[in-house]
DNA sequence: GCAAGGTC
């Protein structure tokens, strides 16, 4: 009796045999190069086999054999239209290259009574036993076909296969046939629709294949949307309050200690202003809570495909395809194991010791495997993935002889094997806890004790951080009390690393395909990289973004450029997995869909013809120029603003939004601004009000972008529900904030119509939209001019003349509440929010700066509020002068403070008394320690002993005197 | 000249 094994690939045939063989068998070429058939006697029981003896033949074929494509009459691409390619018939035949994988099938099979199938188990694996069965039933119909299905390759599970053998699942096949079509089909389609559609309509594609894939256009998609929205970020300007004191440490050496607000930072600079004021007047610190406590960091779980390709393309600066395609190499030479796999789980039964001894012999972790060996081994972590095909990827053996980026891949893969065999590195934190004037503050510092996996896993940073003494109920003074200022930071373009990550969260292609989709949009010129340093981001090409802006503007009901498409498409597979359809069903119903989708992209062709070139000529770069700019005027800041704090801006950076923000699945009612770059553009219309609203001279800038940007958005012809236009010309949506933890629950915002996944990012809150009613009333009011308003919270704008309700931004009654302190402000009376700490929205208004009240001169309590709205008093002197662009140190425009010409320790035209004194403008020129003009508090002439050259630690005059912000040193007061 | 999924 003759069984004949098939293996998916050569490799597994030849483990199956190791194993099965108990290490004795023959073997034989085949007409393949790569493929060999193993000859040996297994003892496989009744009632498949016949005990001892059974002869066994254990061969491959190379993953799928058979490939498939239109018959003649619509293999030519004039032969037909592109439509006719739905119903064409498709043939399937054996790939001109893999003939002789199928003769080495039929030759063996003729004499074989068993088939046995052993490939991968998984969907595509159950396909390719069934195109080996249909090889070999060809030959001999009467051969028996059974599945042997293992899920790693040990000693254990493969007799256990082998032995318990049963069917071929076909409803798995079915579902991967279905895949097939639906691949070939809808790709052909839009492939040439699309090439020859725009190859005669525009000159420069005369001779381009413009291709369309499920996999590689929503793979263009997440390139375009993070590049659209890095192009309409704008950075918006937040307030911080930093502390920092000096201290000598246990080795005797001074070093700074920074404490970071709990607030993190305040995007009303008016606010920030008050509360730093707060700190600045009573600057001593109470120690709250000094807190201890042992910290883990985590060491890697094993590695899987996707994370071997991106922490190549991150740590490596190798292209994902790259890593891959040497990971193979490495196979093939038998250094690594297998790198396609999904698994981050090792089976329980895995030899980690021989694999550790291995790698006893290198120079570099030799030591350190030797110290597993002896004891510092710890088992691998669990990740969640299992493809119950192979295991993690791991070095098979050690190979001291490789070079160049093969050697650094099998060291990246050695040493993550290693870590994970480690221990998990460990550390004690401390957490030091002030309170400064009702602020708290913060710092944390880390004693690493005992860097384990560290020490042989250099790519993850972990370093010591320890922390001065402190003691709870201790009384300081801060060495520096500063108010700082920062700004959101722009989003990054997707590196491939980042690509790799959305297209795995996406289930758009396998671990095995994802590099290559990538590398396909990349050479047909729908993406190009830029090497910024050492990172090579991905950027759309005009053609990219012209196709999928021009896609996006038809009215589809799924977008061509998302993942949905796909995800539905695996959706239905499963579907037929599980029995609840059949594969014809699938079809058609996918067939219909597209068909649908293809007869609207065709209709509104002519929208992606304009759309592609727009952008290939440059009109399309010029609208978007503008239209970043004026979503730069909208935001207050101007180009130069971007710059600014820029990326990384230290503690007053905001996080960005990365790539890995991107969850389709994201709760849509969860308002509020969105996050990173959608945050500065949301925010934007409310900082352009505060604007106009203090500028008594009317008539600025902001005030004609403000009210021209709420007329683009306020759609005077359309209904009824507020009639707000969204930046995808449709009407926008009306939403309350639902998410009960939100400052914002309950608040009603207006945004883009479509599903989230597609929405055009408009945003803009109902109570900031100047003259839409709350009740969405459109009325003659909005066509008007913004009205002037005393203050940037709009939401009271509603109440305007509601003389007695002052209602802070969570739209609650404000707190009505008397400065006790003593300074300056004792005895004034302020609004704020009556929220905690926690969910409070920042809300702060001086009575007498209220609603109603017109009065510009009282701008705020401290010569820094006057300061950053230096425009306003400006305004107020000169009537009507100001500018969206003025520099908050020295009041004139054409550049901003951190460029600011005017700006030097010693110079007078820095925003400060001089200035303030020239102007007229008592209110911002004031010190806040004895209440004069002429000075700042750092150099007060009242300032009894020390006076006014009171030493600070770092020679604070000097440096106060730089940073028009800064001027709060606490001991220099 | 189309797709995506296996494999070498």
């Amino acid at each position: 009796m003759k069984v004949l094994c098939v293996a998916e690939k050569p490799s597994i045939a030849k483990s199956i045999t190791e194993i099965l063989s108990g290490g004795r068998w023959d073997t034989r070429n085949s007409p393949h190069p790569y493929i060999r058939n193993y000859d040996f006697d297994y003892n496989l029981p009744p009632p498949l086999g016949r005990g001892r003896g059974t002869s066994f033949t254990v061969t491959a074929v190379l993953g799928h054999l058979m490939s498939s494509d239109f018959g003649e009459d619509h293999r030519k691409w004039h032969s037909c239209d592109p439509f006719a390619l739905f119903d064409a018939p498709i043939l399937t035949s054996v790939s001109k290259d893999l003939k002789q994988v199928e003769q080495n099938l039929i030759n063996e099979a003729r004499h074989s009574e068993i088939l046995m199938i052993w490939t991968d188990c998984d969907r595509e694996g159950e396909h390719i036993g069934s195109e080996v069965a249909s090889v070999c039933r060809k030959v001999n119909r009467n051969i028996i076909v059974k599945r042997a299905r293992f899920s790693a390759i040990i000693a254990a599970q493969i007799h256990q296969a082998a032995r318990q053998a049963n069917e071929l699942d076909q409803r798995q096949a079915d579902a991967v046939e279905a895949r097939m079509a639906l691949d070939l089909r809808i790709g052909a389609v839009f492939t040439r629709f699309m090439t020859m559609g725009l190859q005669v309509r525009v000159p420069e594609l005369a001779e381009q294949l413009i291709s369309y894939g499920p996999c590689q256009f929503p793979t263009l998609g997440f390139v375009v949307d993070q590049y659209n929205r890095v192009q309409s970020f704008v950075p918006e300007i937040f307030g911080y309050i930093y502390v920092g004191i000096e201290r000598t440490d246990e080795e005797g050496e001074v070093r700074t200690v920074e404490f970071k607000w709990r607030r993190n930072h305040l995007f009303d600079m008016d606010i920030a202003a008050i509360l730093y004021e707060q700190c600045a007047i009573n600057p001593d610190a109470r120690v709250l809570k000094v807190e201890t406590k042992p910290t883990t960091k985590w060491k890697p779980l094993p590695l899987t495909t996707v994370e071997l390709q991106q922490s190549g393309s991150r740590l490596l600066r190798m292209a994902p395809k790259r890593v891959l395609d040497i990971a193979e190499k490495l196979y093939q030479k038998g250094i690594l194991s297998y790198p396609r796999t999904e698994t981050d789980q090792y089976d329980r039964a895995f030899d980690f010791n021989s694999l550790i001894q291995k790698q006893t012999y290198d120079t570099q972790w030799g030591q350190y495997a030797q110290r597993l060996l002896d004891g510092a081994y710890q088992g691998p972590r669990n990740g969640k993935k299992n493809d119950k095909a192979h295991p993690p990827i791991h070095p098979t053996s050690h190979a001291g002889n490789l070079e160049g980026d093969e050697r650094r891949v099998f060291e990246l893969v050695t040493r993550r094997f290693l870590a994970s065999c480690s221990k998990n590195a460990e550390g004690k934190t401390t957490t030091v806890e002030i309170n400064i004037a009702d602020e708290f503050f913060h710092t944390g510092g880390l004693v690493i004790t005992q860097r384990n996996y560290l020490e042989v896993y250099p790519y993850d940073k972990w370093s010591d951080s320890a922390l001065p003494d402190f003691q709870e109920g201790e009384m300081f003074t801060p060495t520096v009390i500063e108010l700082k200022e920062g700004s959101t930071s722009k989003p990054s373009l997707l590196t491939e690393a980042d690509l790799v990550g959305l297209m795995d969260k996406n289930g758009i292609g396998t671990d095995a395909t994802i590099a290559e989709h990538i590398a396909k949009i990349i050479e047909r010129q729908y993406v190009l990289e830029k090497q910024e340093q050492k990172i090579k981001y991905l950027v759309p090409s005009q053609l990219g973004v012209g196709l999928i802006e021009g896609y996006n503007k038809i009215d589809f009901d799924r977008s061509l450029s998302k993942p949905h498409l796909r995800r539905e498409t695996e959706h239905r597979m499963q579907l037929v997995c599980d029995g609840l359809k059949v594969k014809r069903e699938i079809l058609d119903q996918t067939i219909e869909e597209y068909k649908e989708v293809f007869i609207k992209a065709k209709r509104d062709f002519d929208i992606v013809i304009e759309s592609v070139n727009e952008y290939l000529h440059g009109r399309g770069e010029a609208q978007e120029a503008l239209r970043a700019a004026t979503q730069a005027r909208r935001g207050r800041g101007g180009a130069n603003r971007g710059g600014r704090g820029g990326r990384g801006g230290g503690a007053g950076a905001a996080p960005r939004r990365g790539a890995q923000d991107d969850d389709e699945d994201s709760d849509e009612d969860d308002a509020g601004p969105p996050r990173g770059g959608g945050r500065g553009r949301a925010r934007a219309p409310a900082r352009g009000t505060s604007t106009r609203g203090r500028g008594s001279g009317g008539g600025t800038a902001n005030a004609t972008t403000g009210s021209a940007r709420k007329r683009n958005h306020d759609n005077s012809n359309g209904p009824q529900d507020g009639g707000k236009t969204c930046d995808c010309d449709m009407p926008a949506v009306s939403r309350t904030v639902q998410k009960a933890d939100s400052p914002h629950v309950g608040r009603q915002f207006w945004t883009c119509s479509k599903p989230q996944a597609e929405q055009c990012g408009y945003f803009e809150w109902a109570d900031e939209g100047g003259n839409t009613s709350k009740s969405g009333t459109s009325g003659p009011s909005r066509r008007q001019p913004p009205a002037k308003r005393q203050r940037p919270i709009s939401r009271n704008d509603n109440h305007e003349n509601d003389d007695d309700e002052v209602r802070c931004k969570c739209d609650l009654e404000a707190r009505f509440g008397t400065v006790n302190k003593e300074g300056p402000n004792k005895g004034k009376q302020f609004w704020a929010c009556p929220n905690n700490p926690k969910a409070s929205c920042g809300f702060f208004q001086w009575a007498e700066d209220g609603p109603g009240s017109g009065s510009g001169p009282q701008a705020g309590p401290s010569n820094y509020a006057g300061r950053s709205y230096s425009r306003n008093s400006n305004n107020a002197s000169g009537g009507g002068g100001g500018t969206s662009g003025d520099c908050f140190k020295c009041g004139q425009a054409g550049h901003w403070s951190n460029a600011c010409p005017n700006d030097s320790a010693s110079g007078g035209a820095r925003g400060g008394p001089s200035r303030a004194g020239s102007g007229g403008g008592a209110q911002s020129g004031e010190c806040f320690r004895c209440g004069q003009i002429g000075h700042w508090s750092n150099s007060c002439p009242n300032d009894g002993p020390g006076g006014p050259s009171a030493p600070t630690a770092r020679g604070g005059k000097g440096r106060g005197g730089a940073r028009g912000r800064s001027r709060g040193r606490a001991r220099g007061r």
